[in-house]
DNA sequence: TTAAAAAATTAATCTATATTATGTTTTATT
DNA sequence: AATAAAACATAATATAGATTAATTTTTTAA
């Protein structure tokens, strides 16, 4: 059975239900339905503003569901199969995959606002789970060819969401084949730290900070043990420290020097001039 | 200048205008044009499909260029600014990026029939170079958000193909971050042959293998050296052998067991069903 | 046809990170 | 409050792959 509570830290793939907590109060009428989108946090950015911009009481009624899930729970499963995407509403997931070997490998955390799961059809399996790591809220679109001629706007924006999560996977591989534990770590950091403030998702130099250690390690090609050490001299160099799974940038600028110079690559999420 | 014959193993940005070699030719009439994608050899897969299942004389006049780049040639570098995509027509591509510290990190070979240099806007400039390593031709396509209304099947496939480049890179960040240099190239090799045999281009075991053992290292997070090493130790092992860009596969069994279990995402083609 | 450049090869040494092992602290459950 | 389980921390040792430094072979240009 799945933990609702607790986070497996080495998720088990035995059970690959699907379990979805639909929320029926929020599609009850129309009116209060597309208040959701409405008076959602994410509408100014990425798909999210498309989506409000586009917004049609037969959209939002027949193609976009809210779902819960609670930390430890997943979206979905490696190997499931459905159709459509997921848009993260509030919390923060984790988009990994388990090898032959046992071993985990996190693709990337999934920060509020963020598309992810997209599947061209029913019978295409996942290649990588989701699952939260802290209480989310999620919005599920099932997205049809018809969508693309009544929409065209969202297709596109789609196109281009999906080009920017490429994007960033291409930077962490870069950044995983070239530099330095120390520096692997640093170049997240400020990745995260860039894309929760466009959200307004951190005040000052103050951000949540949901990752274990052992995520960090299976997301950036090290181990535990050496994400400990690093972890432990970058704060020792107050570059930042980390309590109750907050996160206190001390030095930006030294980060910022570590990582070298931050392009506008970095949130990835810049608006799209049609 | 450009070197139009010999491919610079340390590509040079300070010029960054767009060469394109354009064969007026083949758009001299509709028939004509019409004709190049109904006998083009990449019609069977992917993009291309589609494309050609949905063909019209004013999509293919307006929309679509045919262009030659001799080796060594950029389709376009990282930081040129254009709109639409392209498509690899015929021979190989190398998408890479130089970064700060005066390295190049390879993403990922571009082969036949696959799309490349994905831009949504004028104004965004690209992440990545896109550099010929062989004489290639190649299709540029004007995208429009018109295009995703009049032709929805090619908006739902280039959504998809999106989907599945990412889906390479995925793969290629997993054997990067947990397995040795022995294995990460067996998996290179068999993720090209698979791809290339879907495309007809290998026949029996024998595939055409245009990288240079600098390609090989810039691409896998490793150095020249230990990849002429591990190369070695590989061919001493009597899994390959490789004689004037053609690599032989020796011993398919051997590769596949270094590799573990290749599952459909290998050749990430794989054919969408809507 | 030769000179020059690029690519491939080989060897010796070094180091960042992995492994193995164990202990401590925090968080969750009863 | 007691117990169990995660998560975090520290140290000693081992190693895959990096670095440095040549040399040889192949390809390209003149």
């Amino acid at each position: 059975m799945f933990k609702t509570t607790a986070i497996p830290s080495r998720p088990s793939f035995y059970l690959a239900t699907l379990r979805l907590f639909i929320r029926d109060d929020i599609n009850m009428t129309s009116e209060y339905s597309l208040k959701a989108c409405v008076i959602c946090p994410n509408r100014h950015h990425g798909f999210c503003l498309t989506l409000l911009q586009t917004l049609d009481n037969e959209l939002e009624k027949h193609f976009i569901k809210k779902l819960q899930l609670p930390a430890g729970d997943f979206a979905f499963r490696q190997g499931d199969s459905f159709h459509g995407f997921f848009i993260l509403k509030s919390g923060w997931m984790l988009l990994s995959r388990l090898t032959e070997e046992g071993k985990r490998q996190v693709l990337r955390p999934i920060l509020p606002g963020k598309i992810f799961g997209l599947q061209p059809d029913q019978q295409t399996p996942t290649f990588y789970s989701a699952q939260a790591i802290q209480d989310t809220d999620v919005c599920n679109i099932s997205w049809t060819i018809q969508l693309c001629t009544t929409h065209p706007d969202l297709a596109m924006r789609l196109i281009w969401a999906s080009a920017c999560d490429k994007l960033v996977t291409e930077m962490y591989l870069t950044q995983i084949c070239q530099r330095s534990a120390r520096k692997r770590i640093a170049f997240m950091v400020l990745e995260l730290f860039r894309n929760l403030k466009l959200r307004g998702l951190s005040k000052d130099n103050i951000m949540p900070f949901p990752l274990k250690q052992e995520d960090i390690a299976d997301m950036l090609g090290l181990t535990t043990i050496h994400v400990n050490r690093t972890l432990h001299a970058l704060k020792s160099d107050g570059l930042f420290s980390i309590h109750q799974r907050e996160l206190t940038i001390l030095d930006y600028e030294g980060l910022c020097n570590l990582v070298g110079s931050i392009d506008k690559y970095m949130a990835y999420d810049y608006p799209m001039k049609s």
